[in-house]
DNA sequence: AATCGATAGTTGCACCTACAAGCAATTGAT
DNA sequence: ATCAATTGCTTGTAGGTGCAACTATCGATT
């Protein structure tokens, strides 16, 4: 094994703001959406993908793709979500094996009725919080990690 | 309620991106310490934190404050970690109601064996996919989100 | 010193997620 | 046409976390 290389002090700072900001971040996130609707930043982020897709409907494993879910997890979600009135499922006619996500009416309004309040979170956590050219910086920042943390680009691709 | 103000098309990039990232990054890190070390990155920061604390040993409460964890959450990974050996609890004699927590050689040997390849992932997922000027870049941004995600830095304090 | 409220930590219960096993349908090779 | 391997999704089981309830102790007041 080779010497470790540590961090330098500017590394490490970072680092640690970085951490910190990775720990409470997601958790601001979600509570906003639990407590004004009683909705996981997963289930609002899967009702949003599905809100973007043509004819609001997804196969379920490409619904797993978007949200970079596992398919048990989804899976689960997705039957949350169906009690809840939010989507359905349906039998895709082109492959049997594979079901069909589609948002309802009562889905397509709750993310409607969510959305503004959870943009406003996003904007009093990030957004609002930085300058327009450090905005800039972090998008790029945030794509040179993507690339080494995903390099397909799964996560962002509208599905080739 | 007042105009919902969205994002523009910039903001919105940024923000799809960083949140890739959010969901990712920390999934990344888990993996590597799980895989390796067969430590989850809560119980390594845990160790990491008690490694740094003088006399590497704790109050539940204070090491709680610097890991951002729930008491309840925090308690029971003691109690694993104190099965597998890494830590100890003992009795503050100031304050009957309080336990200290302390590292014991066997968790200050896992500490110094899983860090080398922690900072490797670091490097490998954030500080080597970026350069110089935006390490500082990254760590303005993140002081900045950690003022409205964490106003007393609680998160980053050594206790007052 | 007796008591009431706050604090430190643990535990019961419910929920969510991961992993692995399972079932059904499809694809490819013979 | 048939069988084996793969794919799409669901479900059984185990483990982690949050919330609320609980015990024990401390501190302040009377």
């Amino acid at each position: 094994m080779t010497e470790t290389r540590w961090l330098s002090d500017d590394e490490r700072t970072a680092w640690v703001r970085f951490t910190a900001v990775l720990e409470l971040l997601p958790a601001a996130l979600d509570l906003q959406l639990v407590t004004d609707e009683d909705l996981t930043h997963f289930e609002y982020f899967t009702l949003a993908m599905l809100s973007e897709a043509p004819g609001r409907i997804l196969r379920t494993s490409a619904l797993a793709a978007r949200t970079n879910a596992s398919l048990p997890r989804l899976s689960r979600v997705i039957s949350r979500l169906e009690s809840a009135g939010f989507v359905a499922r349906s039998l895709c006619s082109e492959d049997r094996r594979a079901t069909n996500v589609s948002l309802t009416e009562a889905g397509w309004a709750k993310v409607v009725a969510a959305a503004p309040g959870h943009v406003e979170a996003v904007r009093r956590f990030v957004i609002d919080a930085l300058t327009a050219e450090q905005i800039e910086q972090l998008s790029v920042i945030s794509a040179a990690m993507l690339k080494r943390l995903d390099p397909d680009s799964r996560m962002l691709a509208s599905e080739a």
